[in-house]
DNA sequence: ATGATTTTCGGCACTCAGTGACGAATGGCA
DNA sequence: TGCCATTCGTCACTGAGTGCCGAAAATCAT
C-alpha cells in the first residue's frame, strides 16, 4: 500500500520516478468517483499525480487499467497457494481455500475495496476492460485442474472449473458491493459451496441469502 | 440472414436505408478476416457496405458491436424459452434444455458462426466488448432462477447460477472454436452436465474431452 | 405535379484515448 | 567533471466516437 518508499534500493541509477503506480490508482479513484470514469480525462489523472500525460501510459496501457492493481497481485497469490496445495485434497476443495485465503482484506483497506469494485461493476467501460485480467484467473484455476486430472489445459473441464468459479466469485463481488451486509468472504463461501453442490434446487432455494451469523 | 429485402412493410415513409445491420456485419467480418481487428478503420467498413463512416456508428454504437447482432437474438431466444418452461423441471435441466435449443444452427451457418467466434475470443479488444452482452444473458438466467426459487433478482444464488452458466457456456464456445472435432451442442451438454453434477473429481477426470460418438 | 413531411445519409468539426520519436532532466558512478 | 542510466515532457499523429446541420430520397396530401 505505501511500500513506495521503503521498497527502494536506495541506490538506484537513473531519474528517480516522480509517480507511482499506487499514486496514480489513488487519484484516479478519487477523480472517478467525483466525477464519473467517462467525464475524467487521463490529463486530470495524471495531473492530480503531478506528472504528464504520457508518463500516465508508461504506467498503465490504458485509462481501465489503473484499477486493476491489486486484482493482478490476487491472481498470483492464488497461483502460488494452489502450487502449495497437498494432492490428496478434492480439486473444488482446494480451489475455494485458496480463493478465500486470497480475499482477507483488512478493515482498513475494505472502503476503497468497495469503491473500486463497484466501479468496476457499474461504468460498462470498465466491466468491458476486465476481460483479460478475468482470463489471467481463469488461467490460474484451469492450469491447476489441468495438472490435478491430467488433461491438457485448453480441454473442456479445466476451462469449465475455471470459468465457473470465477463466476461465482464475480456473483459473491457483486452481491456485497451491492449490499455489505456480511463479510466479502461468506459470501465466496456460500458461492462456492454452491457451485461445487451442483447448483440444485434445494441448494439454491435453501435461505433468501447467506446472511452473516 | 438474408430478410433484409423482404421484410420491408413496402410503404415506409422516408429515405430508404442504404445498408443494413447484417451488410455491415458481413462486411466487417470479411475485413477483420483479411486484416485484423486493430488494422481495419470503421472508414474501410463504411465504404466496403458503400455508406459513410458517420453512418456506421448509426447502425452500431461501437465498432466492437458489429459481431454480437446474433449473439443478442439468442439471447432472447433463451429468455423465451425459459418463460414456457414446465414448472417441474429442475433449474438446471431446463437451462440446459433451453441453451441447447437456442444453440442449434444449421450446418450453413456453421462456418461462419466459427470465424466470428473465433475473432470474439482471440482478439482482446472484441473479448472485453463482450461484457456487455453476456450481462444480458446473464440476465434472462439469473431472472428464471430467481422467478423459480421466489428470491429477488440481485440475491447470491441466481447470480451465481447465471453467471456459471454463462461460464460453462464460454468454455465449450472456446474448445469447440478452437478445435471443431465435434458438434457445437456436444459441448455445450457436456460442460452444462458438468456443472450441475458439481464439477467433481470423478466427473472431471471421467474422459480426456467429450470427442463425438 | 407540386409542396409538405419523414427518414436516412454525408460532411464537418470536435474531444479524447493511445502511440512513437526525440531530446531534456535528474540521479549515480568513475 | 564527464559518462551513463532512467525517467520525464513535448510534439505530432491516427483513429474511435459524438453533436450538429443541411442535403437526399422516399411517401402522402392537395
Amino acid at each position: 500500500m505505501t511500500d513506495d518508499v521503503l521498497a527502494r534500493p536506495a541506490n538506484r541509477r537513473g531519474r528517480p520516478p516522480g509517480t507511482s503506480a499506487r499514486e496514480l490508482e489513488v487519484a484516479a479513484l478519487r477523480l472517478f468517483g467525483e466525477q464519473g470514469f467517462h467525464e475524467t480525462t487521463v490529463d486530470q489523472i495524471a495531473a492530480a499525480a503531478g506528472v504528464s500525460r504520457r508518463t500516465f501510459f508508461r504506467y498503465y496501457d490504458a485509462k481501465a487499467d489503473v484499477l486493476w492493481n491489486e486484482f493482478d497481485t490476487e491472481v498470483e497469490t492464488i497461483r502460488s497457494l494452489l502450487a502449495e496445495t497437498p494432492a490428496d485434497l478434492p480439486v473444488l476443495e482446494a480451489v475455494r481455500r485458496a480463493v478465500l485465503a486470497a480475499n482477507h482484506y483488512s478493515a482498513a483497506d475494505v472502503p476503497e475495496l468497495r469503491r473500486r469494485m463497484t466501479l468496476l461493476s457499474t461504468v460498462p467501460e470498465l466491466a468491458a476492460s476486465a476481460a483479460v485480467h478475468y482470463d489471467a484467473w481463469e488461467r490460474a484455476i484451469s492450469a491447476f485442474v489441468a495438472r490435478r486430472s491430467g488433461q491438457p489445459e485448453e480441454s473442456l473441464y479445466p476451462l469449465v472449473v475455471g470459468r465457473a468459479v470465477l463466476a461465482a466469485c464475480r456473483a459473491a463481488y457483486d452481491r456485497w458491493s451491492a449490499r455489505a451486509d456480511a463479510d466479502l468472504v461468506v459470501y465466496l463461501d456460500a458461492a462456492l459451496r454452491a457451485l461445487a453442490a451442483g447448483l440444485t434446487d434445494d441448494v439454491l432455494g435453501a435461505e433468501p441469502d447467506p446472511v452473516a451469523e
